[in-house]
DNA sequence: GAAGCGTGGTT
DNA sequence: TAACCAAGCTT
């Protein structure tokens, strides 16, 4: 190990790979921009540290998920829960409806489960180390990296997409994205500093999200476009270089939103793996990849009244829905496997987005936050 | 290793 | 505006 680690050194000597680290540094104390999870630059040299939990908390969120969707869920998951042993604590239901809105669901029910795991066997203390953090649920190589270095100051690796688009525009790789990942990572472990590994790592995805941009990079502000390949190359926005993507295919459905006298809405719950997993929704039909999709009130889940509302349109990451929405006034109990939310409930429901549109649709501002 | 998994902002 | 894509993980 030790052998390992002064090769290391000698290869970012010769290579300037140090010099590119301290540029960046001193770019990210000057630009650094102000994020609630985040603490000042420079924080275990003044001998503080980042509260792990939080790191870690807006990780999972910022999964595939943008700084500005996070802000507002991370000041409320704060708010509700400001330790581990709080989320633990928590019912699995509260969670997942405050996360409704977020997407990718999984994240919500891995959360939970490595808060209850860090909590009953840990003592309410993370792993302090890559390999330990990546045995919990819900943390892959990139959290596992992001959290080693900037809550406990490891010098791991941290690459997400900002990084792999810095990199790969560093030393303009040609290799498309997917296999060019073991080449990158490589190029930045190489980079990565002895002091100030978080710190580093959070300057990388600055960089990435401020200068240098999927498109249109602002070059002229960046610290380190002396060592910038594709600049030499003249076409920065050409990399990374991606594979052409499978286009989405269309699925279609109906929606039934079941209102009652006072209000209240029929709701039932999504099996907890899948799409959706775990989240709430109105009756609908399977969504099928049937074009001629002319959907009517005979596939309704029980009888009633129904009147077309409309339709609806979203786009999952791997499909595009379009729903037929019909509304309905029932009274009486709810079927087997549903249940009635109150007016005053339903926007504390977890429901995802989709289904905010369908019942939009059918009932406007029924979704909105109401006084009780 | 490829496919499944949400949503909203930007261009 | 349709496409792109964001601090990826799991199976």
């Amino acid at each position: 190990m030790a052998l390992q680690d002064q090769t290391r050194k000698a290869e970012k000597a010769i290579s300037g790979d140090s010099s590119i680290a301290a540029r960046l540094l001193a770019w990210y104390d000057a630009h650094h921009r102000d994020l609630p999870w985040r603490v000042t630059p420079g924080a275990f040299a003044r001998g503080t540290r980042p509260d792990p939990y939080r790191i870690w908390l807006s990780e999972v969120m910022l999964q595939q998920t943008t700084v500005e969707a996070v802000k507002a869920y991370f000041r409320t998951f704060i708010e509700k829960w400001p330790t581990v042993a709080a989320l633990a604590a928590a019912p699995a239901e509260d969670v997942m409806k405050a996360w409704a809105g977020l997407g990718y669901y999984s994240r919500a029910r891995n959360l939970k489960a490595c808060a209850d795991i860090v909590a009953a066997q840990r003592g309410g203390r993370f792993p302090d180390t890559e390999a330990g953090l990546k045995e919990l649920p819900g943390i892959g190589a990139y959290t596992a990296a992001a959290v080693a270095a900037i809550a406990f100051d490891r010098p791991a690796a941290v690459v997400d997409g900002n990084v792999e688009r810095v990199v790969s525009r560093l030393y303009s790789i040609e290799t498309p994205l997917s296999e060019a990942k073991p080449e990158i990572r490589a190029l930045v472990e190489k980079l990565v500093p002895e002091t100030r590994p978080g710190d580093f790592a959070q300057a990388m995805m600055d960089l990435g999200a401020t200068i240098c941009t999927p498109r249109r990079p602002r070059c002229m502000l960046c610290p380190v476009r002396e060592d910038c390949s594709a600049i030499l190359a003249g076409d920065p926005e050409r990399f990374p270089v991606r594979l052409p993507k499978d286009d989405r295919p269309l699925r279609r459905g109906a929606a039934f939103v079941a209102e009652r006298g006072d209000g209240a809405i029929l709701l039932r719950k999504r099996p907890d793996k899948g799409l959706l997993g775990g989240m709430t929704e109105v009756p609908t039909t399977a969504w099928t990849a049937r074009a001629d999709g002319a959907t009517t009130a005979d596939a309704a889940p029980f009888p009633a009244d129904w009147r077309r509302a409309g339709r609806i349109g979203h786009v999952f990451t791997h499909f595009a829905l379009e729903l037929d929405v019909f509304h309905a006034h029932i009274e009486g109990a709810a079927p087997v496997g549903h249940f009635w939310s109150l007016a005053h409930e339903i926007s504390g429901e977890a429901l995802p987005t989709v289904m905010k549109k369908v019942i939009e649709r059918a009932i406007p501002g029924a979704t909105k936050a109401r006084p009780v």
